[in-house]
RNA sequence: GCCGAUGUAGCUCAGUUGGUAGAGCGGCUCAUUCGUAAUGAGUAGGUCGGAGGUUCAAGUCCUCUCAUCGGCUCCA
């Protein structure tokens, strides 16, 4: 199925509702209602405030519409024509759409579909009929034109499709996305809570969660200082003298949190790091020598963000960016975003994800610091490093920001869902305001080039998207709990034990369940918290000194020496495994 | 921040037209010593998100407020 074709039915589909929506509710103004990825939206302006059961209803009005098999027709007006026609209707979104239009159209197109006329450019299906496997999905509230100061209009998200097996198999998906969701499988798996008490968008750790943190978070350094970067430490709070120097103060204020005051100075929580580094830097002079220098820091962050926009792990106040900074020259600046694209890459693989998206952005039409020259060099060099990597882009044209260009990663998870995880970013902006210099060659002051990056974005984040793309169940190198041994009777404590110990020992993460309960109650709970490996211990293994494993895909696998599979585990964490066979 | 929905035990939820809180799971205790997704019995958990108000009486009605969820805007 082609795109395109997807796109007509959903943009027909859109329509069909909107004529239902005007059937059942008369005095109704329309907004835009048009295709999107999943399926489609009409934001409508009315007096009635739509409930969930309304949309049964609308349904209901749309699938008797399809069935009396409409033909969407073609009609042309002229502009003056079209205003005219929209005013006596009123409908004023559709006017100022038609006045909003580039002078040198003079002739718009409206579809028709019984009593439902729009303004429309199509393409459209033929007839009402052909839309047959449709569903309307939820209501939100958006403003007009997505602008916040414009009305807010209710909008009905709806998707459809050309057969009813595609139709099911997407609702299955959303089903499956429901069932993933971090929120609560952190909570089922206890990994970590948010809670009320401490406020919104503060995120403590439980022990399960913070062991798969830690295990990330020393992956990360480990290989950090292998690709060459220094690890730095730096205070969660500094003067506000400092962020009026690097400029956030100006234009980041939104999303800082108000100073506190420690002996009549302000001081303002970090929302970023990169001040701390540059003052690592500008500690001593540097000569050309020294560079490229590579620091990264885990550098917990505070932002404020609008109560609205909160979302468990993914969308938090206080979070840990995998940071780091690169300065160095001129001439070096291109290998650089080579080899930051490189480890980029390997990381996200570690990690199970390869596949990804690239986004290159560019200059902003008219608010920017630094030389046009720079920048082209900077963006080329961006472009050259992807290519070189025989990577796929696209170019977000204007799209960086004010203080150098960038390229960003969309990792698609299981379920083909895109995040925004890591990001380099060109700084033309905070080495001219620190005054940052290296000493070149021919013995004159420099300025360097500075680069941000993350690899990971934020931890949090991070963390969440691994929850959903793995379902909880973790590669065994992540993995809070690698083992667990059950017991069939007390008798076998002992035993077990010795076993644990052994596990212990190796560096694997394991725990004995002896409690009083039968077997496959011990096992289903394993199951449940998506354990890796179940060792069950009875009187058979006891006796012949063995063991016997479980997997968490209900497969018993053939290893009954503890030796041999101890070498299994560590076989899979050190090649970061992503299966239990 | 804006629009809408929701907020009852640790979790999932029930609570009829206002009459003073209930289940399952989980927890704990006891019994059971048992071979690959739930052994049985008993028991403890709630100022019904918070603050006002209406009423003889509020989990149920009204007002305000906070938080969460779905979106919008914004973003790591």
């Amino acid at each position: 199925m082609k795109n395109l074709e997807l796109e007509i039915l959903r943009h027909s589909t859109a329509h069909l509702m909107a004529s239902a929506v005007q059937k059942l509710f008369p005095n109704t103004k329309f907004g835009i209602g048009p295709a999107i990825e999943d399926g489609f939206y009409y934001d409508f302006d009315m007096e009635k405030r739509l409930e969930p059961e309304d949309l049964e209803l609308i349904e209901k009005e749309m699938q008797k519409i399809a069935e009396e098999d409409l033909v969407f027709e073609k009609i042309e007006k002229t502009r003056n024509e079209a205003i005219e026609f929209f005013t006596k209707k009123n409908q004023p979104y559709k006017v100022e759409i038609i006045k909003d239009l580039p002078s040198e159209i003079q002739e718009v197109s409206f579809f028709r579909n019984g009593d439902f006329v729009d303004l429309c450019k199509g393409p459209h299906l033929e007839r009402t009929s052909e839309i047959k496997y449709f569903k309307l999905l939820n209501l939100a509230g958006a403003y007009w034109r997505g602008n916040e100061k414009n009305p807010m209009l209710q909008r009905i998200y709806g998707t459809a499709f050309y057969t009813k097996e595609a139709l099911d198999e997407y609702l299955k998906v959303l089903d499956e996305a429901r069932s993933r969701d971090h929120r609560t499988l952190g909570r089922e798996l206890d990994l970590f809570s948010v809670t009320d008490e401490i406020g919104g968008g503060l995120v403590l750790w439980h022990p399960n969660g913070a062991r798969v943190r830690n295990v990330l978070e020393n992956f990360w350094r480990d290989e950090h200082f292998r690709n060459g970067y220094e690890i730095l430490y730096t205070p969660h709070i500094g003067k506000s003298t400092l962020w009026e120097t690097s400029g956030h103060l100006g234009f980041y204020n939104e999303n800082m949190y108000s100073p506190m005051q420690v002996d009549d100075q302000d001081y303002i929580i970090k929302p970023m790091n990169c001040p701390f580094h540059i003052l690592v830097y500008k500690n001593s002079h540097h000569s050309y020598r020294d560079l490229p220098l590579r620091w990264a820091e885990l550098g917990t962050v505070y932002r404020y963000e609008r109560s609205g926009v909160l979302h468990g792990l993914m969308r938090v106040r206080g979070f840990t960016q995998d940071d780091a900074h690169i300065f160095c020259a001129q001439e070096q600046m291109e290998d650089e975003i080579i080899r930051v694209l490189k480890f980029c890459l390997k990381m996200l693989k570690d990690f199970g994800f390869s596949e990804y998206k690239i986004y290159v952005s560019t200059r902003p039409e008219k608010k920017f610091v630094g030389k046009l020259e720079e920048w082209e060099r900077a963006e080329k060099a961006l472009m050259r490093a992807i290519e070189l990597a025989n990577l796929e882009y696209e170019i977000d044209e204007g799209g960086g920001a004010f203080y150098g260009p960038k390229i960003d990663i969309k990792i698609k998870d299981a379920l083909k869902r895109e995040w925004q995880c890591s990001t380099i970013q060109f700084d033309f902006n905070l080495p001219e305001r620190f005054d940052m210099t290296y000493i070149g060659a021919d013995g004159g002051k420099h300025r360097p080039y500075m680069i941000h990056r993350a690899l990971l974005g934020s931890i949090e984040r991070f963390f969440g998207i691994l929850v959903e793309h793995y379902k909880g169940a973790f590669p065994v190198w992540l993995m809070h709990e690698q083992v667990r041994i059950l017991t069939i009777t007390e008798k076998q404590n002992e035993y077990a034990k010795n076993i644990f110990e052994r596990l212990t020992e190796a560096g694997i993460r394991a725990s004995i369940n002896s409690s009083n309960e039968k077997l496959g109650y011990k096992v289903r709970e394993a199951q449940v918290q998506k354990i890796p490996f179940m060792l069950i211990i009875g009187e058979k293994e006891q006796e012949n000194n063995t063991i016997s494993v479980r997997n968490r895909i209900n497969k018993t696998l053939e290893l009954s020496d503890l030796g041999k599979f101890i070498d299994f585990v560590l076989d899979k964490v050190q090649n970061k495994s992503l299966t239990v066979e």
